[in-house]
RNA sequence: UGACUUAUAGCUUAACGGUGAGAGCAGUUGCCUUAUACGCAAAAGGUUAUUGGUUCGAAUCCAAUUAAGUCAACCA
């Protein structure tokens, strides 16, 4: 015999949670879900491997529901889905862990404790939260394979980044370059961006900023048209110590400069200048007015002083010490410095213009230059894309060293470069009276004297300032120190990604973006802008890049494997002899990190030593290559490799997109010439509540322990599902989730336990023959209908990686379809009558219902379906599987599905809904009878609508008669309104006059049109128009104001509702009241449903009348054997019916 | 600073360019006749961030602005 299905007293998600993971575990149900699907089609997925550094937060719980509930469906759907997990392991935040817990800095590396010491330690703490990892992705029901994960710093994984690494060498994509980069001269070390993207790096400092002014060479200035006697370029800079190390000066393209004649307001000497015109304002008041004050002596005198040639100085020989000092009051003191536009130019035209220059010494000589950078061509004008008129002069100060710009332009330019500044932040020998000086406070020196003013005082003094002054700016400041960083070149390794830019450009378009946007914005656009790939990391705890140098740097090997490594050591170790890799020898190299790989020395073929450059590369490569690195590849597992690339489908937060998004599509394309995934979902972040970023700073942040703990991982996993899609960014609130376990956990248990209870009492076990449709009631039809429908829906949703849109269909099925209508409409059908037909189609169909239900929820909420498809087959034995996640997902019958039938049903829920709410209006409850209620209807399917589904109607409203008010009734007015969307494509401009038209229709136009073609300008002729013709589809008819009822109407529905209570209806009214009140009493009284009861009643004239004529409705309903009425009832309830009071005794027999 | 994303009721959100902007929650009101008060129903709640533009017609398309967020950068 069949067992029971089991029954609850209420819903607990997180104890249902805890009973399914028990058993998923003792069953192996996750590698038996892979295992079943052996043989068949593969969906190829990749897991990103998290850092198990750091504590799991509710954003991870976010993008692995995701995955999840992919590869689940996937499985269902009867793909086989490989889920290999990973652990991130190298990397920064894993060395200032480190640091922190030893209370060391990087200075003290090498120091205080060996690189073997501090690399084993990071090797320990790599793995420190594993298990609380572990135990979030078991509780939150993220099936991935955890014993068999790969891990970024197993010699194996290292090994193959090695290969991938040698490949790209062979290729001749990885090559040694410099790079400007952030640097410290106080730590002494490069910064990360990480680094500097530390809160409080960036703080607003004051410095001296500089407008110098670089001298036209006599050569030039013959390229400048109207030009006679010195010119100058101005440029502005907040670093002036950079200045020695200038090589060139860029101006844009497009951008116009003028020419302009005024005098240094330090010197007076009359100059002539060139900045951008658009910044004119910054050196000079524009708003100098010619014709007043001094103004035309202004000019004049400027004029003058020019004509006076290059020999004017403006002193005591030549002015009076009267106008000097009127000038310097007029001028100078007022900023009026005067001025005079002689030319102008486009950037263009300065391009190539030579200039001497500014600062001259030892150590920036030609000879210096060209035995640095031979073939250099420094101190000249160059085009830059990156110039801009919004602060400076338009002229950019470019010191290829010292800026990541400058760097670019200067080499594209062939500038050269210098770097007179040396790795401690002070000048080099040979830069004059300024060698040897800090450039910024490095050293807390007392009374430290700022170089900078230094600097600026001699350009004053030789009139090569224009204007010197604090500025204010943001500046990066190293967190370590809190000393100004500067820019600097470092040398450092790269991979030529420009080479495959177009390549890589082409392959995205192949690959389908979650959203779109995301992969033709923020991707496409990363890529047209792609640099190439600065491999270099100083660090310690990482993947070593595998090449060796010879001292001359001339000769360099890219080992590409251990064995290859090993065969080198031996090589070495005999060609060097000595000690060379003594201790390496016998086992070869166990470690492939530091120190161990630097211990290594190998041989070039001239019998060279060679010493491994000492970078680690960036741990994007780590993760970017897991999809060859995972499998060991190519050293082993060639065909599972072969097998499982590119995946079909990657998920991650949308702040991945220029991480491993980048750095998987960079290395496949760069590998195989291959997309490295098909489909890619970027969700959003998770923000709390009020929309604020997460952090522990703010303490906003949520534990995903605990709330899945409270709330179970179903009502979490659902609730960041379907409240938003997953790329968008969710505000995450606790009441949601709470909520999402109230209406749709909760509903859809009630649903099961109504089914279970009735079930159970009956011994329904689906053993009986299914119930062809065609025999089953119209409302079965109808809720199967709808379900086929939601699958429908949800299939469709799922493959478009849309899981928000399936989740929202099947919460509005469960809740207004399944349990708000066909459950409430059918209650009696399952407690009622006998054993019979009717009986079993509802107990079929209601199961029907709720066992697709639990597949089709299977993939956002595994456990609750697991638990409701095992509670239903564990009665019914209909599948075989002992999970949900071994079934194959529902697919939609085409033949159950009535789109006709649904519109009934809708119609029928929309005039109930319209009825009770003019119930409400008028205050007559439900359960008040009333005659009758109209329908007016506009066509014939209508009324044959209608009429299938009066009883419904009437039956959930209380109403005794529905009266449809045909079409040729003149008691209805209809009422026509444009239909917009047909009309306006025809119609165009004359749509507003064609709806004021329609809307003036009467019943005989509006029929008309119904009938057939209706020229709605008959005008036309006369206005040289063409005609318009409009029929039936180009109108919605609707009606609306029948007189003398209460009207509600919703779309095209319109109902009339007749509110006179006759002496009758009042009556029945009063008796199901009467049945109200006494069945409150029995269930106060904790009587049984079936103890037959004696009700006495005290004497009430109106009442007794009423009770007496539906005593028989009463005494079946209230399972009463006898109602009696009595003078007096001093020991009963009091009950109130329509404001009149009787007192009953409700006695148990 | 740049690229990208987002902005609709108090909150979370929906609406192929087609016209009284639709739900749920909270609040309000009314309901427990055998699954559900962790429930049901009803009424109310909106200048669709702002300003322009395109269009017969804009929440929807375009531009600018504002605010928030992400990533990249911070550069004279």
């Amino acid at each position: 015999m069949a067992g029971k299905y089991k029954e609850y007293n209420q819903l607990n998600l997180p104890s249902i949670g805890e009973e399914i993971l028990a058993k998923w575990n003792q069953a192996h149900a996750f590698e038996k879900s892979v295992e079943l699907r052996e043989g068949e089609t593969p969906f190829v997925f990749y897991e990103g491997p998290p850092s198990a550094n750091g504590m799991p937060g509710i954003h991870h719980v976010i993008s692995r529901t995701l995955k999840d509930l992919v590869c689940r469906y996937k499985t269902m759907q009867g793909f086989q889905v490989k889920r290999k997990g990973g652990w991130d392991t190298h990397g920064l935040p894993i060395e200032l862990g480190v640091e922190k817990e030893l209370g060391i800095t990087k200075e003290d590396i090498g120091k205080k404790i060996s690189v073997e010491d501090y690399n084993k330690k990071c090797r320990e703490v790599v793995m420190r939260f594993k298990d609380k990892w572990d135990d979030i992705t078991q509780k939150m029901g993220y099936w991935v394979d955890l014993n068999n994960p790969y891990i970024t710093f197993e010699n194996n994984y290292i090994e193959t980044l090695w290969w991938c690494l040698s490949e790209l060498y062979k290729k001749g994509y990885l090559y040694e370059s410099v790079s400007i980069q952030p640097y410290s001269p106080a730590a002494g070390t490069g910064l990360s961006s990480h680094e500097l993207n530390q809160p409080g790096t960036y703080k607003d400092v004051k410095d001296t900023s500089a407008t110098v002014m670089f001298k036209v060479s006599q050569k030039s200035k013959l390229k400048i048209k109207n030009f006679d006697g010195d010119a100058f370029l101005m440029a502005w800079t907040t670093t002036p110590w950079t200045l020695p190390s200038n090589l060139g000066l860029t101006v844009g393209l497009n951008i116009d400069y003028v020419l302009v004649r005024t005098i240094n307001p330090y010197t007076l000497i009359p100059v002539q200048i060139i900045l951008a015109k658009a910044l004119l304002g910054k050196y000079f008041d524009l708003q100098v007015n010619i014709e007043g004050d001094a103004g035309s002596n202004i000019n004049q005198g400027l004029d003058a002083w020019f004509s006076a040639g290059d020999a004017f100085i403006f002193n005591e020989a030549t002015k009076t010490a009267e106008e000097k000092k009127k000038f310097e009051e007029i001028y100078i003191k007022r900023k009026n410095i005067p001025f005079k536009i002689i030319d102008e130019f486009k950037g263009k035209d300065l391009e190539g213009i030579e200039y001497e220059q500014l600062l001259p010494s030892e150590a920036n000589t030609s000879e210096k230059i060209q035995e640095i950078t031979p073939g250099a061509q420094p101190f000249r004008v160059i085009l830059g894309d990156f110039v801009t008129t919004e602060d400076g002069t338009g002229i950019v100060h470019t010191a290829p060293a010292f800026g990541a710009d400058d760097y670019r332009v200067g080499k594209k330019n062939n500038l050269g470069i210098l770097t007179l500044v040396d790795k401690q932040g002070k000048f080099v020998d040979g830069v004059g009276e300024f060698s040897g000086r800090y450039v910024k406070d490095y050293k807390d020196e007392k009374g430290y004297i700022d170089v900078n003013v230094d600097i600026a005082v001699k350009l004053k003094l030789e009139n090569r300032a224009f204007k010197v002054e604090k500025y204010e700016h943001n500046y990066p400041h190293c967190w370590r120190t809190d000393k100004p960083i500067i820019y600097y070149p470092l040398d450092a390794w790269f991979i030529k990604t420009t080479a495959v830019k177009d390549r890589m450009i082409e392959l995205n378009k192949t690959i389908n973006w979650k959203p779109a946007t995301t992969g033709s914005g923020r991707f496409g656009n990363w890529l047209e802008n792609m640099v190439d790939w600065n491999l270099s990391r100083s660090r310690f705890w990482g993947t070593p890049l595998p090449i060796w140098k010879t001292e001359d740097g001339e000769q360099q090997k890219c080992i590409g494997s251990i064995e290859e490594l090993n065969s080198e050591i031996r090589k070495a170790a005999e060609v060097l002899g000595g000690e060379t890799n003594k201790h390496y020898l016998h086992e070869g190299i166990l470690d492939l990190h530091k120190p161990y790989v630097d211990d290594i020395v190998l041989v070039s073929a001239d019998g060279q030593p060679m010493k491994r450059v000492p970078d680690l590369i960036d741990v994007w490569f780590d993760s970017g290559a897991m999809p060859y690195a995972q499998h060991h590849f190519p050293f082993e597992n060639k065909e599972a490799f072969k097998q499982s690339f590119p995946a079909d489908f990657i998920a991650e937060g949308v702040d991945q997109t220029r991480g491993w998004f980048y750095t998987l599509h960079a290395l496949g394309v760069l590998l195989f010439d291959s997309v490295a995934y098909k489909t890619v979902v970027s969700n959003g972040l998770v923000l709390d509540k009020s929309g604020n970023k997460m952090s522990k700073r703010l303490g906003n942040v949520v534990d995903p322990f605990e709330t899945i703990n409270k709330y179970g991982a179903d009502a979490t996993r659902w609730y960041l599902i379907t409240n938003a899609s997953p790329w968008d960014s969710l505000k995450f609130d606790i009441g949601g989730i709470q909520e999402v376990q109230r209406k749709f956990f909760g509903t859809l248990y009630n649903t099961y336990q109504f089914f279970a209870l009735y079930a159970n009492v009956d011994g329904f076990a689906f053993k009986e023959n299914y119930v062809p449709l065609k025999e089953r009631p119209e409302i079965d039809q109808w809720i199967l209908s709808s379900l086929n429908t939601l699958i429908k829906t949800v299939q469709q949703s799922m493959d478009d990686y849309e899981p928000t849109q399936a989740g929202r269909a099947i919460e509005e099925f469960v809740d207004s379809h399944l349990s708000n209508w066909y459950v409430r409409l059918c209650r009696r059908r399952f407690w009622k009558g006998e054993y019979e037909q009717d009986k079993i189609c509802a107990y079929q169909t209601l199961y029907e219902c709720l066992e697709t239900l639990s597949l089709l929820i299977a993939p956002i909420a595994p456990f609750f379906a697991d638990w409701l498809f095992v509670n239903l087959n564990d009665v019914s034995a209909r599948f075989k599987n002992e999970s949900v996640h071994h079934v194959l997902f529902p697919k939609a019958k085409k033949e159950v599905i009535n789109a006709d039938l649904e519109k009934r049903m809708q119609l029928a829920q929309d005039a109930s809904s319209l009825i009770l709410s003019l119930r409400k209006k008028v205050n007559i409850k439900v359960r008040q009878p009333l005659q009758k209620v109209s329908i007016p209807v506009i066509d014939k399917e209508m009324v044959e609508r209608i009429k299938l589904v009066e009883d419904i109607i009437k039956a959930e409203t209380n109403i005794k008669e529905i009266e449809i008010l045909a079409d040729d009734n003149n008691f209805i007015r209809k009422k026509a309104k444009a239909n917009f969307k047909t009309l306006g494509k025809k119609l165009g401009a004359k749509m507003k006059w064609a709806a004021d038209e329609i809307v003036k229709f009467d019943n005989t136009t509006i029929d008309k049109i119904l009938e057939g073609n209706y020229l709605l300008n008959s005008d036309y002729g006369l206005k040289g128009e063409e005609a318009i013709y409009i029929s039936a589809e180009d109108l919605e008819v609707s009606t609306d104001e029948i007189p003398g009822f209460e009207v509600a109407n919703k779309g095209a529905l319109t109902v009339a509702l007749d509110i006179v209570i006759s002496a009758e209806l009042k009556k029945e009214g009063e008796a199901r009241e009467f049945v109200n009140r006494i069945q409150n009493i029995r269930k106060e009284s904790g009587f049984n449903l079936t103890d037959r009861i004696i009700v006495k009643v005290s004497a009430n004239e109106g009442l007794q009348a009423s009770f007496n004529e539906y005593k028989t409705y009463i005494c079946a309903e209230i399972l009463a054997d006898s109602l009696e009425f009595l003078p007096e009832i001093n020991d009963g309830n009091a009950i109130e019916i329509n404001e009149s009071i009787v007192n009953v005794n409700v006695i148990k027999k």
